[in-house]
DNA sequence: CGCCTGACCACGT
DNA sequence: CACGTGGCCAGGC
């Protein structure tokens, strides 16, 4: 690792992260590829739970398919859905659903939807 | 050095 | 929509 502590990778996945829009979520697979590393979906997990940044909106990633990483009634599961609901997402049953959270399956339909 | 686990993801059934 | 399977990487024991 270099001198400020962490890895590049780590570096990029946080900028990834911080580059997520106030109100918007993304999926840990497309954080990382937005951080140039395809199918670290996992690395990016790994970092939230044991390397997290301070002012970093981790509460703004979730799953793929749009549901928070954790068991509801967890600790992680109250404090991301507060922090969401106060950028003005909106969650139900676990699910963030902003204006359109209601994508079928793919991070595309989250991401890149036609107007 | 090998095995297990994990804030995951996609596909098929 | 739920379950099972394979893949991916890094850390802990």
């Amino acid at each position: 690792m270099d001198a400020s502590g962490s890895t590049d990778a780590a570096q990029r996945i946080f900028a990834a992260i911080r580059a997520i829009p106030v109100g918007e979520v993304a999926g840990y697979g497309e954080v990382a590829r937005r951080a140039g590393l395809p199918g670290r979906a996992r690395l990016v997990a790994r970092l939230l739970s044991t390397s997290l940044e301070p002012g970093l909106p981790w509460h703004r990633v979730c799953r793929s398919d749009g549901r928070i990483a954790f068991p509801q009634g967890s600790h992680g599961f109250d404090e991301q859905c507060a922090r969401l609901r106060r950028e003005g997402a909106t969650v139900v049953g676990g699910r963030v659903v902003g204006r359109r959270a209601r994508a079928a399956t793919l991070d595309e339909a989250l991401w890149g939807p036609p107007a």
